[in-house]
DNA sequence: ACTCCTATTTTTAGTCT
DNA sequence: GAGACTAAAAATAGGAG
């Protein structure tokens, strides 16, 4: 048993709207503002419970642009543009059959796999090549193991190194910090903490899907720690 | 005042779950089905509520794709991943101020190039990678410290990480990002590849390429639901 | 535009068919 | 897998700061 006063009520809740354009510019934006991060939310929720990978975009009125993806935007967009099969996981259905696609365009599909390919080769050899002197700097900021080593002689100073091996180092340099701050974003959109445009962007890769040669990508997969996320306001 | 009975209830209802990997295969794949409805139909109300123009990709972990778009997939890729700006619309936000959008220029790297590059980075794949082998066996020899090259996925598990232990590696991260940007830049400038001031260091924040682009926006929506859907089965 | 609030609507986990 | 059902969880409209 249960009594229920009856009390003032301090607002009056949620109402129920009809799902037609919205007229009023502010709740429309307002509207725009919180479904899309609903939206966010919703498709970081579904990779994590299901495995699943996903992209979202979204163009405002205003033509600004939006996007979440996991792993990464260029991951699945790479997949849907270019028909390639996603690696199966482990745990995956039985039998399953070849998955139906849905080709956007009209593409080179081998020059886009060589191009992924070749811009892997060159991640793996700016990381490999450059990795004893990237730690080494890069733990004079971190900090951590505190240990000496015996390339710690040779002091990686950036004005020993060359141009190119700068370059190198760089673009290994922002390829970390593309997971971290992929792993960063998708961590407060789950939160439901995000701050749409609060943070720096992740960038983004250059691709066409309609036309006839493709980009020249710093492709980057966005790693395997995916769910970038970009925006800047309605 | 209202008596409330204790009736009997019928089903447990909606339980809490919470936001990881689904472990069990049937309730991830029902939870898939009904969270990928889910998404499909918040993306279709926003779009119709906010004319905002939309894409959903999703990638069952069989594999198989899933996709929802308004106007079109194809629109919102193109428009994604060229950069081409759609034409205005009278229903257009006001302040919408149109940002540096980035050129898609510097696209058509030649297949062949391409190819040849690859060659001989696989070539140089073969001989760095010894010498990685050579710089990890030594620094196992040596000790202290065990860890791998700190920046490679399996040495660093962003998922053991919680926000803000990311959030700190991230901005330490961005602090050696600007300084290696900052070296780079200023060599640039030396070797007189750059004019003095005439790029800013490092795009990477900025380096967003598919920028705002005003939308067509138009919600002439043939049904209440524009946008296009398809899929087949988990 | 963003945060906080709360009443209400909407989604969905679990179960059965 | 796909539907139907229920009750609890989650999202959100509207208002205030």
């Amino acid at each position: 048993m249960v009594l229920l006063k009856n009390l003032p009520k301090k607002t009056q809740g949620r109402k129920r709207i009809e799902i037609k354009k919205l007229e009023n510019l502010n709740s429309k934006q307002v509207t725009f503002s919180k479904r899309r991060a609903g939206i966010f939310k919703k498709a970081a929720e579904l990779s994590v419970l299901c495995g699943a990978d996903v992209a979202v975009i979204v163009f405002s009125t205003a033509g600004k642009v939006f996007c979440y993806g996991h792993p990464s935007m260029d991951t699945i967009l790479d997949w849907y543009c270019s028909g390639v099969t996603p690696p199966a996981v482990s745990d995956d259905t039985a039998g399953d059959q070849s998955p139906n696609r849905v080709p956007v365009a009209e593409f080179n599909k081998d020059y886009m796999e060589a191009i992924r390919e070749l811009e892997e080769q060159k991640k793996r050899v700016a990381e490999v090549k450059e990795a004893a002197k990237m730690k080494k700097v890069v733990m004079g900021v971190v900090g951590g193991c505190d240990e000496r080593f015996w390339w710690e002689d040779e002091s990686v100073d950036l004005d020993a190194l060359d141009v190119q091996e700068v370059e190198h180092y760089l673009i290994a340099l922002e390829d970390v910090r593309k997971k971290v701050a992929a792993r960063f974003h998708e961590m407060k959109i789950l939160n439901g903490t995000l701050n749409p445009g609060a943070l720096p962007p992740i960038p983004a890769v250059h691709r066409l899907c309609h036309l006839p040669m493709m980009t020249n990508g710093f492709s980057g997969h966005g790693g395997q720690f995916g769910g970038g996320y970009h925006g800047f306001g309605i």
